[in-house]
RNA sequence: GUGGCUGUAGCUCAAUGGCAGAGCAUCGCACUGUGGAUGCGAGGGUUGUGGGUUCAACCCCCAUCAGCCACCCCA
């Protein structure tokens, strides 16, 4: 064991019980993002960093992007986050897009964090945006996808919610208390850090970074007035057109929500495990001009990630996983002996023609030995073809949930199987 | 990058500084034409690695590596 190579600190293994789960995600994510009218593409993993240079949060490039050289000495990075990939490609082809654009991707992503619990190095994200649109009620719609998500994997309102703010309101709550400019981009970091922070060090840092005590107190207030929204005409909007689309359960207006990307500045919003601990599941936001930072027209649009390590960690927590039936319809063709292994891989081959799922047992081995192997790995039915069945042209199939057995003709048999198969799958 | 906790059998974990153990798993037998159960037995370890203290170290000290957790940031 000592010999074995470490895997790279923060990379994944998904073994097949875990690739089951990923591909079910990655089923889910495509089912909603369908039903709602999104195109799926993908963007280059490997970018060059001046990409991200210009514009996400200073430190997701400069200490969490993956970067190296090439052999020409350029410095590749892969990618941390989808959106500047996203976003070339729609300058690339901003003349001949018809908008608004709706577009989905799910794949890997890396980032050089420390590995926590719900982060790793390695990650697969589902980023879906709607660009070209510029209202109350698009924001709304990618709000209603991430709800109708949730409910699609089976989580309900009250395990996890979407909390949401929208940026021009705090911006005229803070412009109100005479906060702008630089400081107020300080205070959304404050804000965004509430939570975490015991109460005086909040105060302190606040005061550290120049407000008044009057102006703390106002800070304080809006973060604890549930209903601000009301003064947002952009928000009525959005919980109204919530409503319509009957998602408003999974929804709720928090003043905290601000998110560290520097790009939004409409609404943002996040999925929370209602029972507090941990990090957001997913979040996303509105943003005005994400095509010009590389040198496009500007171009609104609104979106949202999501990263499969914290909503498995969610699905796990409220047993929502599903669970594996990879060989509840198979069948495995036991051999008997040497003399009737032909026999045993002839069937094996009329169980696949006919569309059954079929594991042959490999080599000769006692027949406890092979029951065994189908009983670990979940198989329900087993076909035994020995002396006595062979000479009378006939099988033997065992359910072994049922731990029955019966002997047919082999000219039936196929038949028997699928009728077995049937009756099993709908246990 | 900063801080805390933990590294003992394949897995989960025991072991006052004094002979390294258990449960589960694996393999074998009871049971050479039938899985889950039961009983009996077997294999499996340089106690993460390197140094130090000691008559004696899984245990104490130092270093290092790895894992987990928190901070930072974020999916």
């Amino acid at each position: 064991m000592k010999t074995l190579i470490q895997q790279v600190k923060g990379t994944r293994e998904f073994y097949p019980s875990q690739m089951e789960i990923r591909r079910w995600l990655y089923s889910k994510i495509e089912e909603v993002s369908i039903r709602y009218g999104y195109q799926e593409y993908d963007g280059p993993f490997l970018e060059k960093i001046e990409l991200y240079a210009a514009k996400s949060g200073e430190e997701l490039v400069k200490e969490q992007a993956f970067v190296f050289p090439d052999r020409g000495g350029d410095l590749i990075t892969l990618r941390p986050e989808l959106t500047p990939s996203l976003a070339r490609m729609v300058a690339e082809k901003q003349n001949e897009l018809v908008y608004p654009i709706r577009w989905w991707s799910f794949g890997p992503f890396w980032r050089y964090e420390r590995p926590q619990k719900g982060r790793t190095r390695e990650f697969f994200q589902w980023n879906i945006d709607l660009i070209g649109a510029d209202s109350p009620e698009a924001d709304a719609e990618l709000v209603a996808i991430c709800a109708s998500f949730l409910r699609t994997i089976g989580i309900t309102p009250d395990q996890v919610k979407i909390l949401v703010n929208h940026r021009k309101l705090v911006d005229q709550e803070l412009f109100a208390l005479g906060i702008e400019s630089d400081l107020k981009k300080e205070v959304f970091h404050l804000i965004d850090r509430h939570e975490k922070m015991k109460k005086e060090d909040w105060e302190s840092s606040a005061k550290e970074m120049g407000l008044t005590q009057q102006q703390i107190v106002g800070v304080v207030e809006i973060m604890q007035d549930k209903e601000l929204w009301r003064k947002s005409p952009e928000l009525i909007r959005v919980f109204s057109a919530l409503e319509s689309l009957g998602v408003s359960e999974y929804v709720a207006y928090d003043p905290k929500i601000i998110r560290g990307l520097d790009y939004y500045t409409g609404i943002v919003f996040e999925a929370w495990d209602v029972g507090g601990d941990g990090r957001a599941a997913l979040g996303g936001g509105h943003y005005d001009n994400l095509v010009g930072d590389v040198g496009g027209k500007p171009l609104a649009g609104v979106g949202f990630a999501m990263g499969d390590v914290m909503i498995t960690l969610l699905l796990e927590k409220y047993n929502k996983l599903p669970v594996s039936s990879q060989y509840k319809d198979c069948v495995l063709v036991t051999v008997f002996d040497e003399s009737l292994l032909t026999s045993s891989l002839t069937f094996a081959a009329e169980l696949r023609k006919n569309g059954i799922k079929t594991i042959f047992y490999p080599e000769i081995a006692k027949l406890q030995k092979q029951l065994k192997f189908a009983d670990r790995l979940g198989i329900h039915t087993a076909i035994v073809i020995g002396p006595d069945e062979e000479n009378l042209g006939n099988l033997a199939i065992k359910d072994l949930p049922h731990g029955t057995q019966e002997v047919v003709k082999r000219s039936e048999a196929i038949d028997k199987i699928k009728h077995l198969l049937a009756q099993q799958s709908r246990v």
